[in-house]
DNA sequence: AACTATTTATAAGA
DNA sequence: TTCTTATAAATAGTT
């Protein structure tokens, strides 16, 4: 995996000392394997979890699921039958961990939504595909026409009005 | 100098149908997932936790720390605490209060959310005032404005591409 | 499993 | 953080 050569691309594989380029390749390789996971689950059809801590304590999470608790419960029920050492199943905290998997579904709803909007608002396009720009670009024409409608509309409401009155 | 001009390298983003190959690519990337996720662990200090379920149901795991489920158990702490993070040692019936009471907060900020986007979507507009409507129009116009910059930008990448290669 | 042509990822630098 | 570029890695299709 590693052989002599140019400067950039390589790295010694042990923990980067310098805080800085810690963080940056953190923030790069992340992306790059959220990326990866994504595109394994697509490909072949699979049920990907990844789950990553920074340094810092900050939580990074990726499903192919729907729902990350999900793929954890399958994990649970999987490794439950095999495992020799087998955890005590909590079966008290069912409840609510079926009530923090909605929670989580509602999260990466809104995740999606406000995506969304705010390519709506014209920020964030840099993910976006031509097609993707172009069915934005309608959308957006279409609402524009929509609301300029409904101004003009108020407006001949208003001139009606003072019509009647005088 | 090129020996044979195949499309290796490049693929479809979507499930791939034929078996053999889809089996083939499953453990090829399997893999370099696993490496990565390693990877990312070493060099960042980080804590990566990943599950892979194949299309037939097998498990493939890896964690950085000592043991997945510490991963999943601080994952459940940390998702846990998002309203209220607080070390109590919960009882079930409050946690699951707690989690109602979040789910349903999340719920009214998707209306709230799916609410303003309809309006941005041309739609819902009879409850708007004319100052609202003008603000529509404004972020509309602003939107527009953007994409139509980004989608000219993507174009002229995409001619200068072309010359480079032909 | 091993072999390469290509595509991706990414380390530095700006 | 984002962009650019040189280089290392990953990997799709073959053998």
């Amino acid at each position: 995996a590693k052989k002599g050569g140019g400067k950039r691309g390589r790295r010694e594989m042990r923990r980067i000392e310098d805080a800085t380029s810690r963080q940056v390749t953190f923030s790069k390789r992340r992306s790059g394997l959220l990326k990866k996971a994504f595109e394994l689950g697509v490909l072949c059809d699979a049920e990907v979890a990844l789950i990553v801590f920074s340094p810092r304590g900050r939580l990074y999470e990726y499903a192919s699921a729907p729902d990350l608790q999900k793929t954890i419960d399958r994990y649970l029920n999987h490794t439950k039958g095999t495992s020799a050492n087998e955890k005590t199943v909590e079966q008290p905290a069912a409840g609510v961990q079926m009530c923090r998997s909605e929670a989580t579904a509602l999260k990466h709803k809104i995740d999606a939504i406000e995506a969304y909007q705010r390519k709506l608002s014209g920020e964030g396009l840099g993910s976006c595909s031509a097609h993707e720009l172009q069915e934005l670009e309608l959308q957006l024409e279409k609402s524009l026409s929509c609301i300029r409608q409904k101004k003009q509309q108020k407006m001949l409401d208003k001139i009606l009005e003072l019509k009647e009155k005088g």
